[in-house]
Parts: structure tokens; sequence; C-alpha cells
RNA sequence: AGGGGCAUAGUUCAAAGGUAGAACAGUGGUCUCCAAAACCAUCGAUGUGGGUUCGAUUCCUACUGCCCCUG
């Protein structure tokens, strides 16, 4: 018998955090976060972390667990969110992931294995950016072609990050890459899940990220972010890639103007949202609600509830 | 009001008497250890009216709009 899972996903700025407590609080579930910046602590205000109020006495996973010191990544979130849900399922409760991340949920629902590529060879990618730097993406592209042609064909010569890992896991495994993918791809998600997306019409969308950017800004995320410098983070470290993170990094690096960091922010932002939609679109089985037809928080969450109990995933009695 | 300058894509800027380029924005997509990353594709413009010319977006001219200087 497969458990419930259900999934609140869309890109940002489209008002997860506020749906996810609300449906928990009637369908008695607890939220683990798949947002690849609120794991860290003291990253508040640029990651639009739910503050503890919005929690509404909700336990949410996967929020405030890593300094920013440490690397959050897909491993990492893969054995901490399937921790979280069983002890989700030991309180009789149901999992709502709720985030952004595509990769990160399609990973944790299809439980795609990422050890078999623990072949790691630190040395051997460092050699190849090298090559590729200096002889350019055809010549690392090349030397795929010689090992692996099926991969070779399946990525952009351009991508040389891609290359590279499809090089590196043909020495290490002596598999293409490209087999690996379409076996993970092939997998079946063991959750009894209802996988929702939440969307809303692209102006309004894009007015919302740029309000909710100014507003960060409004909320001290300068000073947030002087005081994460202050601990020595830098661009080096995964934490600062976070978008509002690494611009205003820049800017008190005195690399660009503070108004060139906020239109760099929003722009990013923009594109990062249309990524996210990008990639939920081509997910399976994926329901998405218009924002523009339910306007009202209320009124998503009650359609989420009956389609979750229409299909069976919850019961009447778990429903209120 | 007088003098000067400018008018090309949503924006910033190229070019040219004979097919008008780019960057950024916008749109679509790829993705299986950096994913808030990396990469690919694509839409789109000569302000308006006359004239010269085989041909004008380019030269001339009027108009309109914007900018600068003078008052």
């Amino acid at each position: 018998m497969k458990k419930p899972l259900v999934i609140i996903a869309g890109p940002t700025a489209v008002g997860k955090t506020a749906i996810s407590v609300k449906l928990a609080g009637k369908i008695g579930g607890e939220i683990i976060s798949a947002d690849s910046m609120q794991v860290y602590k003291g990253m508040d205000i640029g990651s639009a972390k739910v503050t503890r109020k919005e929690m509404r006495g909700i336990p949410h996973y996967l929020i405030d667990v890593l300094d920013p010191h440490e690397d959050f990544n897909i491993f990492f979130f893969r054995e901490q969110a399937e921790k979280a849900i069983e002890t989700i399922y030991s309180n009789g409760h149901i999992p709502i992931i709720a985030g952004g991340t595509g990769f990160y949920i399609h990973a944790l629902l299809y439980q795609t294995d990422f050890t078999e590529s623990n072949g790691e060879n630190p040395a051997l990618r460092e050699e190849l950016f090298k090559l590729a730097d200096e002889k350019g993406p055809e010549a690392v592209h090349d030397m795929l072609k010689e090992l692996d042609m099926q991969s070779a064909d399946a990525i952009h010569p351009n991508n040389v990050k891609r290359v590279i890992r499809a090089i590196e896991f043909f020495k290490e495994t002596g598999k293409s890459i490209q087999t690996h993918n379409e076996e993970m791809h092939a997998k079946a998600s063991p959750y009894d899940h209802a996988f929702y997306c939440l969307t809303r019409n692209r102006k309004d969308l894009y007015a919302a990220i740029d309000q909710r950017v100014d507003g960060m800004m409004a909320a001290g995320l300068l000073n947030e972010v002087i005081k994460l410098k202050e601990q020595g983070l830098s661009r080096d470290n995964h934490s600062m890639l976070g978008l509002g993170y690494k611009e205003i990094l820049d800017h008190l690096n005195g690399e660009i103007s503070f108004e060139e960091a906020v239109y760099r922010i929003k722009r990013d932002s923009r594109h990062y949202a249309k990524k996210q939609l990008t990639w939920f679109k081509r997910e399976e089985d994926v329901i998405f609600i218009d924002r523009d037809e339910y306007k009202e928080d209320e009124a998503v969450v009650e359609h989420m509830i009956k389609d979750l109990t229409d299909r069976g995933i919850i019961t009447e009695n778990q429903n209120g």
C-alpha cells in the first residue's frame, strides 16, 4: 500500500508558503521544504524564509538545518527529506513537500539514485575544466565522443559542466550517463502522490517578484548579507550562490552599484521563475492550479482537498 | 521664441544609396552530484508626409517628438 505524499510546487513568489501551511492545517500535514536556500541559518530575508508566525505551529523540516559554510546538495536533500517523511508517517500525519526546486522534488519523488554515480574524481574534473579553458569546449566534447558517443550526442558541446560530468561518470563507472539517465527516468514513484504546481499569469507573477525584491531591500537584505560576509562567506560558498546573495555580495565588493544589484536580482528572479515553470511543465502528472482562477488561498486549499479526497489520497476523517 | 542636435527592435547602441547587426529584456526548451547552477533555440525595428533616384531606411524637404544652448 503506497503512502500519501502531497507536493506543492511552483515558481518563486507565487504563494507556496501560505498555501502549504493552510493545507497542512486542514489535512493534518507537516511540511518539508524543498528549497535550496531556506536550509541555511541566518539567510532569512533573501530566501523569503517562512517565519515562525507564518508556520502557525505546523512542523517544518529542512529549514535552518545548515550553517551557510556548509554545502547543501541533492544527496543531503534526499536523505533528510526521506527521514522527515518517515517521521511524519510515524506521527500519523501527511508529508507536504513545498518548494520550487524541481530537480530536488523529482529526485525525491522518483528516488533517483545518485549513489552509483558516487564515482567522483575531483582531480579529473579540474584537469578537464583546465583543458576546456585552454583549448575550448570542443576539445572536451571530442573526448566524450570517443568514450561515449551516445552521451556526446545528447549534451551540447558548449555545456562544459555536463560534458565533463559525463566523461567523469563514464571513467568511474564504465557506463554511459545517458543510459543511467534513462534507467532513472523509468522509475516509478513509491508514493501515492499528488503533485500540485501553482501558476499565475506571467505579468502579475513578474510584478509580484519585483515587489518581493523591493520588500527584501526594505526589510534589510543588505544588512543580512553584510553579516554573512563578516562571517567570511564568499561566492565560493554554495549558500552565497543564492539569488539576492551573490548580487549584494558583488555590490559589497565594489563590483556593481546597489541599483545594478537590485536590477539583477529582479531580472534573475524572473528568469528563475520561468525556468521553474519549464521544469514543472514537463514533469509527469502535475496538476496545475492557476491563481488567476483561484484567487483566495482558501479556494486553492479547498480545491486541493477535494482532489485529494476524490483520488483517495486522504480520507474524509483526515479532512477536517 | 531664436539657434543647434537627435529620431533604427521593449531598452542601450551599430551599419549602409541595393538582404538593417549586436547586447540586454521577452518567449520556447534541455536537465539525473554545483539546479537560486550550466546550456540551447527563437520573436522583434528604420517617427509621419512629400521630393531626388532604376532603387531611399540612408540624400533633400516639411511636419511631429525629444534633448542642449540663448532669451
